[in-house]
RNA sequence: GCGCCCGUAGCUCAGCUGGAUAGAGCAUCUGGCUUCGAACCAGAGGGUCGGAGGUUCGAAUCCUUCCGGGCGCACCA
């Protein structure tokens, strides 16, 4: 390991223990298994790798698997010399070959932060948040942003792995009728003109009122007026207004148009504030304004024609329609004329183009398949250490970046829209760009819904039926729901009084700033802490917690190993490189020595879990390892008294391994988002 | 009707490509701060893994079916 590839001793250790394995298997019984499990016994105590190995040879050979575990077992320890790491193999259970793993050896290893990499070549883009903008940010846009963000931290390169070139942007739908229906708000039910538009923002700005938060409500009253009359003439019309509103924001050019752009533009610094409240940032944000301007679909439609994924319906209900086959479906059925009814429109037959084909042709770009398209490309908004750009009609001036050549992207959409999600794929494939389609990922999640509780909490009239349920879904269109800005403000403020009771010597903006690392731990966390496809109920009780299975648990863990590194006036740094010459065989292969090497087990296993997390775009496993990290700390914690300790080996491999907790902890937390304080 | 998801302890959730006595957190009860800070730790109680079949040496996990719940199935975005 001291040459070439770093890699990781685990990993290492369990190739060459494979390999062998096989080896045996063919010279002996003349047998290849495609895979080789592995796993974790129960307890520690039996091992560190288990092989069930025999069980599956057991029908093949015809012979009980604890039979075969013992001849493996006995040729294994014969082949031990050759297997390096690996202290000893033994026959546990029924027929399990447990391994034990040199743990001083392993230690030193870890100590001096071998691991294996992560990472390769190709450009990923992520794509997350997308509100529309025209409310407040809420929970359910919280939990999309968050689980974008993190996965973004998991790819990006860092110090601790080579990663992938990863590009972050946030599509921004400012010409729908959502955008429409505020400016139908303003309009029409609050009277105003561009220029009073304009004065209502200075305004909104002077009195320091949230202009997204204005939005929100305003957003819900005119969604009930669409409905609020019991003249069906007046129904109409309102109707009207609104798609005459909304064709006046896709033609632009117009006051309308400028109205919702200057609207929606102020609503998307706010949300970008928000976002950055919570360590949330981005490269790009992809307006559809520009999706039009700049004719992307004109491209999409031309290319998809020639490649015949698109084609204009002679008959049945779609007749003079442009459609193109559903995902999932045969189309017309062979030898018959009957028009495909499952068909997806593209082009409606007034020449308009759907929501998917638009889609569609985003889509294209993203991967560089639509020639000689591009956005133009102007700064945004700045942050510390780089800039967000935002599309624009206009050609770029020198350098602008490039976004539209990804090799793979990840699309962060909640689950409701897993049908337009595939027929974008379908398009895709159906256009021959199959290994493009494969790259496509719908990085899928559910919704963050209300418990009835807390509903009725927030003071919402929630009715007998919808009581019964476990949760119930939020709205924008009813302004129901818990917005993001409020919830962080209570958290902070919660998270203040604890600081502010247990560290009065604190000058106050620092226990401020410690104060927000906490709740934006506890934030992040627990939208982490659920697997993706779980619906989350949200509960202020559970969402303000700071105890048990939370962010600030890991904070705390984190800030206790400080405290003895002070105390013991050294660092967590010089802990770990003390051990280097230290002979700690006799320790960690003691009995005590168990829950020692238990601890620098699991800090060794990051890189594992991260790859996991990639995989299978779960960021969940993270905030569990994190977690589960934390308890094995503090377990330690109590366990182990370090400061006291008399033996300076001892006392020397107590430091290291609060040390290498520690800093796998803070690793853990930085790709959740959060930080580490240094007091709390 | 079709498609996707879910059903595991009182509550909220984990359980990786099938594997050793099914795990956490919260809540409840019992202990533990003159010791590196108790936002912590230790212990206890609590589960027919929705039901029924099947595959397998072995199933919470895979297959079939049924029951119960959620979300999608527009010439809306």
């Amino acid at each position: 390991m001291q040459s070439g590839e770093p890699s990781s001793m685990y990993r290492t250790i369990q190739q060459s223990l494979l390999a062998r394995i096989q080896a045996i298997l063919l010279s002996k019984y003349e047998i290849t298994l495609t895979q080789l499990a592995v796993e974790q016994p129960p307890s520690i105590a039996l091992g560190e790798l288990a092989l069930p190995v025999a069980f599956e040879l057991a029908k093949r050979l015809r012979k009980a698997p604890r039979a075969i575990a013992t001849e493996l077992a006995a040729e294994l320890t014969a082949a031990l010399p050759q297997l390096p790491g690996i202290a000893s193999v033994e026959v546990a259970g029924a027929g399990y070959l447990n391994i034990r793993l040199q743990r001083s050896a392993a230690v030193r290893a870890i100590a001096q932060d071998q691991h294996a990499d992560i990472g390769g070549p190709g450009f990923r883009l992520i794509e997350h948040t997308s509100i529309n903008p025209n409310k407040a940010a809420h929970i359910g846009h919280l939990r999309n942003a968050i689980l974008g963000d993190t996965f973004q931290r998991l790819l990006r390169p860092d110090s601790f792995k080579r990663g992938y070139e990863v590009g972050v942007q946030n599509y921004i739908d400012n010409t729908g009728v959502q955008v429409a229906d505020v400016v139908v708000g303003l309009v029409h039910l609050e009277g105003k003109t561009l220029d009073t538009t304009r004065e209502l923002l200075n305004e909104l700005l002077e009195t320091n009122t949230r202009i997204d938060f204005y939005c929100w409500d305003l957003y819900a009253r005119v969604s009930q007026w669409y409905t609020a009359s019991s003249d069906a003439a007046e129904l109409t019309r309102r109707k009207q207004i609104r798609l005459d509103t909304l064709h006046a924001l896709e033609a632009g050019d117009n006051d309308t148009a400028t109205i919702a752009d200057i609207i929606s533009t102020a609503v998307l610094h706010r949300h970008l504030e928000t976002m950055q409240r919570l360590s949330i940032e981005y490269d790009f944000l992809p307006r559809e304004s520009e999706i039009l301007s700049l004719h992307f679909w004109d491209a999409a439609r031309a290319l998809m024609l020639e490649k015949g994924v698109l084609y204009l319906e002679t008959s049945g209900k779609n007749q003079g329609c442009y459609v193109m086959r559903r995902a999932g479906t045969d189309g017309q059925q062979k030898g018959t004329d009957a028009p495909d009814e499952e068909a997806k429109v593209i082009v409606r037959s007034n020449g308009t183009v759907t929501y998917v084909g638009k889609d569609i042709a985003y889509h294209l770009w993203k991967f560089g398949l639509l020639p000689g398209k591009d956005f133009g490309y102007e700064k945004f908004f700045e942050y510390p250490t780089h800039s967000c750009w935002i599309s624009t009609a206009a050609p770029t001036g020198p350098q602008p970046p490039t976004f539209g050549h990804a090799d793979a992207i990840y699309n962060v959409i909640d689950s409701r829209q897993n049908d337009p999600q595939n027929n974008v794929i379908a398009a895709l494939r159906g256009m021959g760009y199959t290994d493009v389609a494969d790259r496509y990922t719908h990085f899928s999640y559910e919704m963050v819904a209300l418990t009835p509780r807390c509903a009725l909490d927030l003071g919402y009239p929630i009715s007998e039926e919808d009581q019964k349920r476990s949760y119930i879904e939020v709205s924008g269109r009813k302004g129901f729901g818990v917005k993001a800005d409020d919830l962080l403000d209570r958290l902070i403020a919660a998270a203040k009084a604890e600081v502010d009771t247990r560290h009065p010597e604190i000058p106050e903006p620092e226990r401020l700033t410690i104060s927000t690392q906490i709740a934006v731990g506890a934030l992040r966390y627990f939208m982490l802490r659920f697997t993706r496809n779980t619906v989350i109920a949200f509960d202020f009780k559970d969402a303000l917690s700071f105890e048990g299975e939370t962010g600030p648990y890991v904070q705390y863990a984190i800030v206790r190993a400080a405290n003895i590194f002070r105390k013991a006036n050294t660092t967590a740094e010089a802990s770990l490189s003390a051990i280097a010459t230290l002979d700690l065989a006799p320790i960690l292969d003691s009995e005590e020595g168990t829950s020692l090497w238990e601890t620098w087990l699991l800090s060794s296993k990051l890189t594992l879990t991260i790859e996991q997390c990639i995989a299978t775009a779960e960021p969940a496993y993270l905030a569990k390892y994190a977690f589960q990290l934390a308890q094995q700390f503090n377990n330690f914690y109590h366990r182990h008294h370090v400061l006291n300790e008399t033996d300076p080996t001892r006392k020397a491999i107590l430091l290291s391994t609060a040390a290498v907790a520690q800093r796998e902890m803070i690793r853990a937390l930085g790709y959740l988002g959060i930080e580490a304080p240094p007091v709390m």
